[in-house]
DNA sequence: AATAAATACATACGTTTCGTATGTAAATAG
DNA sequence: CTATTTACATACGAAACGTATGTATTTATT
């Protein structure tokens, strides 16, 4: 094995231990001696790579963060209209959140931790796309002339928002319904005209 | 001064300290002694009176928790209609949510550290309130039956993202019109649709 | 090819901070 | 007036983080 490949294999059982031990115990109640000693490694390797404790959240968030952003990608561009594909967009958020991985590692220590989620490189790609999509929508008359980025904030944030209820609901099931349900009677005051 | 005030004394100032310090430096960054010591205490008294760390961080919580309620309720029972009463709700929990100590305290720590919000005592007494209200709307026939909880939830999180938007932002000023437009764009995507 | 330098970790250490266990003065109860 | 409970302070032990240092293995240089 060359030693890019090594260190590149270092990285990757370091990130995959942490995502295991912060989804189940929580960024706080997880030790970096617990995470090196479960791949065979020490502290020193940690630190090492990631500089900090935080630094290897952030390198366990981004890579969760990127899928997610690569999935509700693939989820719009299979809508039939650019208006179909914010709600799927949205939609596919709202039930990411019933991995529990997303739920404890990106939404609740992914902000205590590392500060304001929209900061975050792939959550801002997610706002661009989002944004690029309303243009396109005020444009071909579909939606009224807000300001997009508002508005795509704004939904982001609900999304979010409904997230956050599901990872804490009991019945992740049965809320994730009724998430999508008002959901899409919000998106749908920005459409022009209401069916 | 007779003990119980004495005992009510000691609360009021560590939850006091206790409240600066995480809306400072978070909660995690904030160590026991620097609160005590700040007014004149040691861990003893807050052991004893808050159990743990997150005892303290519980009553800090619901100190603000309880401001946030009573200052919506004001704020809505102003209103001329429950329309504009729920309008007025989510433009007041923008301007909270632009608080600091709301932001870090109640919005990002609190989550982290206590767990699901909604099974926090005080939590949401706003979120509470704006499903009653949403309720009556949906009784008077101005809103579309929907699952208000999920509603409610979906504009607290959309205010929420707002207010993080424009705290984040250079020109505040500018942005809160941007948002409270998106914001009323999409609350009246609830409204009864009239032929 | 030999040596210098950088890399990728391991190991050891000091510091901070939490929680608990124990001590104690003052207030309240009996 | 004594006994007990309360409201703290103090002392102690255990993690866990970050740093400083050691070391073997590559990579670069001449």
């Amino acid at each position: 094995m060359k030693r890019a490949e090594k260190v590149e294999d270092t990285r990757r059982k370091l990130i995959q231990a942490a995502r295991r031990a912060f989804a189940e115990k929580g960024y706080a109640a997880v030790s970096m001696d617990d995470i090196t000693a479960s791949v065979g490694l020490t502290r020193g390797a940690l630190y090492h790579t990631f500089g900090d404790k935080k630094g290897l959240l952030q390198a366990v968030v981004d890579q969760i963060d990127t899928e997610m952003a690569s999935h509700a990608h693939a989820v719009a561009s299979e809508a039939a209209s650019l208006w179909d594909g914010l709600i799927a967009e949205g939609v596919a958020y709202v039930k990411m959140a019933l991995n529990p991985e997303v739920q404890r590692i990106v939404l609740l220590d992914g902000p205590a931790v590392l500060g304001d989620p929209s900061q975050w490189p792939s959550q801002n790609n997610c706002l661009q796309m989002t944004i690029r999509t309303l243009d396109k929508l005020i444009e071909e008359g579909t939606v009224n002339p807000v300001n997009t980025e508002a508005a795509a904030r704004l939904l982001n944030g609900a999304a979010l928002n409904a997230a956050l209820w599901i990872a804490a609901s009991d019945t992740p099931e049965d809320v994730v319904d009724k998430a999508i349900e008002a959901f899409l009677w919000m998106v749908d005051g920005l459409k022009i005209t209401k069916p």
